[in-house]
DNA sequence: CGTTCGATTGATGTTCTTCAATATGCGTGG
DNA sequence: CCACGCATATTGAAGAACATCAATCGAACG
């Protein structure tokens, strides 16, 4: 169980500083490996949730869903990440959380995440720290939907992505896996598949990018982050140190 | 001072429950009042902060500013609002806070801050949750922005900010104050101040809509809430009940 | 009384959506 | 091994929503 708890740790400790004692808490805690389709539910909206999820492989997205169908997908969470680590404090989401990708994860229960946080306060900060460096990712996706083209937008998306790939020790922010659909990619960004497909397209000669068989691949990354104009302070990854 | 901290400590009551003392603990934090201009800058991107700022009057808005110009609103505070409860454990963000009314604001250190997450277990939870909260909001809004007509998004934030003015005592659901300008309005929905100025005209008739003088007014409400498609689940205003 | 900021209006252009059809890949069962 | 079905990707044509540019109006304020 513990190594599937590394990248968690790992990421923890991109943004916080943890005790042996502490780290060791981390990697000792217990839950259960689910396997996941593409399209399964982990989150209901609306409905109480009694663990977090570990993402251990495969892309998992957070989204809202609306009246008449349409839906927004808030986050992408890569393998290490705990999502809706928010249902902690608050165990009853608005919004549902979904595979994007075949995988795995692991479900760790609130009682025994309650309780470290309880005993280590250091633990208790590292976690609140996660939760805002989401809403950190949030407030960006936000403003590239509210304020950027689709080029723009999916440069942006691709960027971001990349250096978190990499800083999961994932892959290269210039090759990584990635396998979710342009419908996704869709709901990520408020835009249409058609759309997200043609923009696409046009990106690859412009930026050098590929996405084939859920694999990114950026030949010219310098283009891309222009195009995007992006400015990788929000992920906040040199935030603590 | 106390009198100052009663918003805040019922918007913190409004989702979790805390004992007399730290009540106490809440209503005694000290801290600088400050008056603030429309446009004054309260929190400036990239740059360390050491204090939460409490918005006393007025409305104060959290954004990201982008290379070009263009910027997006992601949040509005409105009185009793901690905004940037985010920086206690995080103090180098990425987003700005500027004031959008005349107002006063209350400025409490991060050194007291931590002091009393270190001390009372139940006011860090509180504070965690709090972020959450805004979290929810923040994802309702990237929903908003990314997959509703201009008509709709407007008809969702009214009805938002209709409901935690509503909250915090601040007035009615259907009469409040919100002194912001037609630009703010857009910078926080993507959209233009041309197309905000028209499609308000265009709600005025549909639903009884009017925001003159700086007070909004909603003659026929659930005309509104049903054009939003609005579902105040997000709010978390029952989660912990 | 002029200045400034915000609200309003008009005309025109463009990005993106919508609708529809077709292509492609991939797993599954015959 | 091939035929089939399904999901995803791709392409085309037409229309709608929104942006852009430009001007005017109105109210607050010094």
């Amino acid at each position: 169980m513990q190594s599937l708890l590394t990248g968690f740790l790992q990421r923890l400790l991109l943004r916080a500083s943890l005790s042996p004692e502490d780290r060791h808490a981390i990697l000792h805690m217990r839950g259960r490996v689910i396997d996941m389709q593409r399209g399964q539910e982990l989150v209901v909206p609306d409905t109480l949730v009694e663990y977090a999820t570990l993402v251990l492989d495969g892309i998992v997205g957070r989204y809202d869903q609306m009246a008449d169908g349409r839906r927004q997908i808030t986050a992408f969470h890569i393998p290490g990440d705990m999502c809706d680590l928010h249902s902690v404090p608050m165990p009853l989401p608005a919004w549902g959380i979904e595979a994007l990708s075949p995988g795995r994860a692991m479900q760790v229960s609130h009682a025994d995440l309650r309780r470290l946080v309880a005993e280590r306060p250091a633990i208790a900060m590292a976690f609140w720290r996660d939760t805002v460096t989401d809403a950190s990712i949030l407030a960006k996706w936000a403003a590239n939907i509210g304020r950027a083209h689709a080029a723009k937008r999916l440069a942006h998306l691709f960027c971001e992505t990349g250096l978190r790939m990499e800083a999961a020790g994932l892959g290269e922010r210039t090759r990584f896996a990635l396998p979710v659909t342009q419908a996704h990619l869709a709901d990520a960004l408020g835009l249409t598949t058609v759309h997200v497909n043609r923009t696409i397209m046009a990106l690859r000669p412009d930026c050098g990018l590929t996405m084939t068989g859920g694999e990114v691949r950026i030949a010219d990354w310098d283009a891309l982050a222009r195009l995007a104009g992006f400015d990788d302070s929000y992920l906040l990854l040199r935030a603590m140190r």
